[in-house]
RNA sequence: CCGCCCGUAGCACAACCGGAUAGUGCAACGGCCUUCUAAGCCGUAGGUUGCAGGUUCGAAUCCUGCCGGGCGGGCCA
């Protein structure tokens, strides 16, 4: 539709500059969108403002000029100039119900595009440690994270879902020491217990799990506990396996799943991180000095250079980081978009320099970055910071536990990444009757008993058949549900271009919002209006299809019934 | 001190990367169920978009400077 009106728009310019109305102008792609308001036709566009400086012209005369130019055409109803200079067209009923036998033919697939098509790109996301359950914070990364894979998915592209995790450092030590402390019966009270060890009750019951010898399976290893209290190296093992099955128990609660778990030692394990440095080296952007060696990411956007190898021999936390990148760049992704918390911001600026300094033809943007800022969550008008099993923050499971999965997700999920977000489990949960998750998965609900409603009547009253009918459809309620609908294939492409999933659940309420408008004004099911009934039914099922791909891409389920 | 993010109605957040009268939900007030799910709908009220300049036909959006909040800045990870 919007391309058919570009089209028309095009062909009045030529027709402008041929007859000399216009000057030769270099092409310009009109810019034609969906408008916020109503008395402002379907959609509009900008294009005399734009052009009348180089026209010469005042924005309304040249907008005047350009709709006289349009040729004649089955689609427009009418075109009005407004404001400042718009050109406000009205499309005409038939166009647009033509949505509903568009959403009705592609099902599932409607609002999916083929942009990708070909190309491989790869998320991280999640890459939480194996020393703890996931908090809220990871909730969010996964939320936000899976729904970008569910967008590039829909539009086309190879996506590979990978999960980084540090299985060796000194942390997985603070981990090891913990059980075994716990194993021994000593608490965090305790004189002997390790220093940074880790308080949470969770230790308890991996530690007895340990001495129990129980066996394990996490999504990318499993192992059976040896029991042997002194043994730390296969305490080290065994709670890495215990730690990664509960946050694997937790995102398939969640609904999150990964194609491929990375290990940080395995960069040690297969001398990629040696080779980095070599190569680093030999590009001629290191130094030596006081006895550690530095790489000059200074040279790259840095504002200081970082040290590499420490005094002691050691490397530093961002050269495998670099080694990380490198390996999936040479694993042929072109597109790798990391997802993760902003307080690891720092970061990104020392990969892509390290990345940079390899020489390897890197473009300098890469990898893409979306950070989200910190969760805060609130009950009873507080804000809690403690969860019973992991002790010094809130848990992934814990509000999973409280408000349910849906609700997590679209919490999570519907606002933009950049702020910080407050997450209100009172809204979520003790005034769920205004809750906006069950606001659209009631409308989604809600047509279903429409449709079980018309079949029960007769069985031919199927939303198919209500196609014919389609000239029925004239009521404001009808033709707003009509205009959002036409709008869905521009969310997905906009929420996947701008890497924001949020637009998706805005969208969603706005469309169960223009359909609760829709029922209440006017009966869905009239036996004794056979025509106008069916052509209702089609657009209830071409609302409850939308409704259901969207939520799909947030990983929220749609109901048939509440 | 430096870097990144944020500042929009009482609260929580949107606003199609410069468009028209800045929207949505909670909270407040007033209406709508003998009828397809009232987990719903309709209406009312609520704003100098932190402040001050600048850019232009046009600014919540872009630029500069302040103010306020968050995060980060180590041979820690």
């Amino acid at each position: 539709m919007k391309e058919a009106l570009i089209s028309l728009l095009e062909q009045s310019l030529s027709a402008l500059e041929a007859s000399g109305t216009l000057p030769q102008a270099p092409e310009v792609t009109p810019q034609v969108d969906h408008t916020r308001d109503a008395s402002h036709g379907d959609l509009a566009t900008n294009l005399a403002m734009v052009l009348a400086k180089r026209a010469g012209m005042a924005p309304r005369a040249l907008a005047e000029a350009i709709v006289s130019g349009i040729p004649e055409n089955t689609l427009i109803a009418r075109a009005e100039i407004a404001g400042p200079g718009f050109i406000n067209f009205f499309l005409n009923q038939a166009s647009q119900v033509e949505i509903i036998g568009k959403v009705l033919a592609a099902g599932p697939a409607f609002g999916t595009s083929r942009a990708g098509a070909g190309r491989k790109v790869q998320v991280e996301f999640v890459s939480a440690n194996p020393t703890g359950p996931l908090h809220v914070g990871h909730g969010r990364g996964a939320a936000i994270g899976d729904s970008l894979c569910r967008l590039l998915t829909a539009t086309g592209w190879d996506v590979q879902r990978e999960f980084y995790y540090n299985d060796a450092g000194q942390q997985i030590n603070n981990l090891a020491l913990s059980v075994q402390a716990r194993a021994r019966g000593l608490g965090p009270d305790d004189e002997t217990w390790p220093t940074d060890g880790y308080r949470g009750t969770y230790i308890i019951d991996l530690a007895t799990a340990y001495v129990a010898g129980a066996t394990v399976a996490a999504a990318d290893r499993s192992i059976t506990a040896l029991g042997d209290i002194d043994n730390l190296e296969a305490i080290r093992d065994f709670s890495v396996a215990w730690l990664r099955r509960e946050q694997d128990l937790d995102l398939k609660a969640f609904g999150v799943t990964f194609d491929n778990y990375f290990l940080e030692s395995s960069l040690y394990e297969s001398g990629a991180v040696e080779r980095t440095v070599a190569t680093l080296e030999q590009a001629g952007h290191s130094y030596e000095q006081d006895g550690a060696l530095w790489l000059r990411t200074s040279d790259f956007g840095d504002d200081k250079d970082r040290v590499m190898r420490k005094k002691e021999g050691h490397y530093t936390y961002f050269v495998p980081d670099v080694a990380y990148h490198l390996d999936k760049w040479q694993r042929g992704y072109e597109r790798v978009i990391n997802e993760q918390g902003a307080d690891h911001h720092s970061t990104i600026t020392r990969v892509r320099a390290g990345l940079q300094g390899l020489d390897q033809g890197i473009p300098e943007g890469w990898p893409e970055y979306v950070l989200h800022q910190m969760v805060t969550v609130m009950r009873d008008g507080e804000e809690v910071k403690l969860s019973k099993r992991a002790g010094s923050y809130v848990t992934l499971r814990d509000l999973i536990d409280w408000v349910g999965k849906d609700a997590t997700r679209f919490f999570l999920a519907a606002r933009s990444a950049s702020s910080q977000l407050t997450f209100d489990v009172d809204l979520a949960l003790a005034q769920s009757n205004e809750n906006p998750v069950f606001y659209i998965q009631y409308a989604h609900a809600r047509i279903c008993s429409v449709k079980r409603k018309a079949q029960a009547h007769d069985a031919n009253w199927t939303p198919q058949s209500g196609l014919e009918h389609l000239d029925q459809l004239v009521e404001p309620e009808a033709i707003a549900l009509l205009l959002l609908l036409a709008k869905y294939p521009e969310v997905i492409e906009g929420a996947t271009r701008q890497l924001e999933p949020h637009g998706v659940a805005n969208y969603l309420r706005e469309l169960a919002a223009a359909f609760h408008g829709f029922y209440n004004a006017h009966k869905m099911v009239d036996e004794s209006q056979p025509d106008q009934s069916l052509a209702r039914l089609a657009l209830a099922e071409a609302t409850r299809q939308v409704i259901a791909n969207g939520l799909e891409l947030l990983g929220v389920s749609a109901p048939e019934s509440m």
